[in-house]
DNA sequence: TCCTTCTATGTCAGAAATGACATAGTGGGC
DNA sequence: GCCCACTATGTCATTTCTGACATAGAAGGA
């Protein structure tokens, strides 16, 4: 009954419910702003695109475009918004995270605290830089909150995720360093 | 030079650096409790320790086995040992961030206010489940915390991250539903 | 003029990952 | 006595994902 999509197929329905698109202009989506929670090459994109078509849930209409073939710009059809409808309450089963920075760390006790001080530094500048990024944004969005059932709604929750996401991970990064810096000390004059 | 081993090589190799272990082992381990930020099914662990033996990263000594076949016990050389310090103090690419709540989040104006607060609700209990269990395990390891240059430093700088990030994802799904409960109450009596 | 970037489509090879299948002894509960 | 879970190895088909290759016009800067 319910069509069998990749969650990829959803990620692109969601970008096509807020407005029609060519699949370059999904990818570029892809990139920014989904980018923080979901990735996907536009190859991929291109393959996803032709199979929600066989499933029904896009539909497309051409146009010149600049290369060799014709650009298509997708729309969602009234299927496919409702299979999406139905995925986006369907609960996630627990995340299966994947973090190659805390994989290092659990390995971290066999390397040089000095270099490891200079790892977490670079994350740490790369998470201040970005919460400071979603701060901005974030600012902007609390004077007009947007209202449920608009697509700023969704823009502001993901958002929100992506705040405490920042703040948590450049805590922790602040923590690590603090740790390796007693490591350190604790190494040049042991009591 | 630096052998290309992918990153599940690497979480392999951070397991044997802990204890000679079977295939068998190392998925478990792989569960639990490295599951919560790296996965990987048995058949791919044995197909990468077959990787990791021809790069001379790791080697083994055979046992009788339970089944048709002879158990292997696997353990780092030298050589993997070298790869395996060498790797953790490489910065890794910022992370590229899988994460399908957030993206269900990004498209939840489409969707019933009611099923997402549903939704919201038992990703909350997750993740104050796993708190709790983060919280308790913290209590025992800040008694006495472990030194750097043992495997408990690692195993207590990964819980510092679980901890925080269960911390942030419950304060967020918290945020959601009271957002989610006021897209309702505004729905039900508009002003 | 030339070079790069942006627009736009796609294929293809290969790697990574999942889940099912296959085999087989031991130990414990019902 | 029977069935299940645990230990332990592996293969195989399929799917997913990445990165490179291929084509080509338009626009803008050096």
């Amino acid at each position: 009954m319910t069509a069998t999509t990749s969650t990829l197929g959803f990620a692109i329905l969601a970008v096509l419910a807020r407005a029609d698109s060519t699949g370059y202009e999904i990818a570029g989506r892809m990139r920014h702003p989904i980018g923080r929670f979901w990735t996907a090459g536009h190859s991929q994109i291109h393959a996803d695109l032709q199979r929600l078509r066989a499933a029904g849930l896009v539909e497309y209409v051409t146009a010149a475009g600049p290369g060799p073939q014709e650009k298509k710009v997708y729309s969602v059809t009234p299927e496919g918004l409702g299979a999406l409808r139905d995925w986006v309450t369907e609960p996630p089963r627990p995340q299966p995270e994947r973090d190659e920075l805390v994989l290092k760390t659990y390995a971290a006790w066999l390397a040089d605290p000095a270099r490891l001080i200079e790892m977490f530094r670079t994350a740490l500048r790369h998470h201040e830089e970005r919460l400071a990024e979603y701060e901005s944004t974030w600012a902007a969005v609390e004077e007009a909150p947007p209202a449920f059932g608009t697509s700023g709604f969704g823009n502001m929750a993901a958002l929100r995720c992506g705040l405490t996401y920042e703040r948590h991970r450049a805590e922790w990064c602040r923590w690590m360093i603090d740790q390796l810096l007693r490591a350190q000390s604790d190494g040049e004059h042991p009591a």
